[in-house]
DNA sequence: AAATATAGTTCAACTGTAGAACAGTTTCAT
DNA sequence: ATGAAACTGTTCTACAGTTGAACTATATTT
């Protein structure tokens, strides 16, 4: 039984570890060679969310502050991203992307598309549903376990 | 069609990147503080792997060669691992554990496994046998198409 | 009004990465 | 056998990402 359990953890990390350089490698051959993966994460991120600010950046991507803050600068320099200050609370600073921020956001979009697609033809609808939702019920499991190392 | 598809990319992306960033920072925070994931991540290469070289992790690790000498270069000065040079092809340089470096990676396995663990019991016996075999079929398929972008 | 909390930035030190130039070693063609 | 080509690994420089502590500015609490 722990026998069992060591056995899966070793393979699921081995693939995933797999899976993860190849897909990142891949990627980054794939989408603008001035912008990271990383780069590109956080853009997916400001995307999703309505008036992002750096601390949810942060949290999400399990990181300090301070390398939003790089991370940001550096979107701000190339002219991806716009800081923008609430002024109820001039403390939070929400960032969005610019018009050229969405254009260069959208065709990494497509050029993922691209990389991804084509492994998906090799499995079933309905393993691609259970792998999927998995992985998702995996995540929704971590995300609501912060903090606490048990269970 | 194409929509079911790119709805399935965006899905496993978001999943995806919770898991790592989450997954990531957890082991981090669980095995010791001067060992980094990728340097783990290393060791469980090397740990896996009679006589490897920087060639080869390079290539699984989908990075250069340099970026090997670096992580290496640091393992080496931790005196966690240890470099030999094969006699009958002296270009070659076989990476191997110390007997410390043993004893920090099997303290590292045996805390990752206490973080990953407790996660498995949340699914079933049959799901997780599905899930990793559809990763390692994912794994599989991305290592035989390298270079082909296509397909 | 003063103390406390919050959001974000700056800074220094470090890890990881890329790519080009390099050194040493082996293989291969002539 | 010799010189060219191929291969393994290292060095170097420049940059991206990360951390943690110290800091600024603003808002909230008491």
């Amino acid at each position: 039984m722990e026998d069992e359990v060591q056995h899966w953890i070793n393979r699921y990390m081995d693939a995933y570890m797999m899976v993860t350089r190849q897909v990142g490698a891949r990627i980054k051959d794939s989408i603008a060679a001035d912008t990271t993966n990383d780069q590109y994460q956080i853009l997916r991120l400001i995307n999703a969310q309505e008036q992002c600010t750096s601390t949810y950046l942060a949290e999400t991507f399990c990181v300090g502050k301070s390398s939003i803050t790089a991370i940001i600068n550096r979107l701000v320099q190339a002219g991806i991203i716009e800081r923008t200050r609430d002024e109820n609370d001039r403390r939070q600073v929400y960032l969005s992307m610019s018009e050229h921020g969405k254009s260069v956001f959208e065709a990494a979009e497509s050029q993922v598309h691209e990389v991804v697609a084509p492994y998906l033809f090799h499995f079933e609808k309905k393993d691609i549903e259970t792998f999927i939702m998995m992985f998702e019920k995996l995540a929704s499991l971590i995300q609501n376990d912060n903090g606490g190392k048990s269970q």
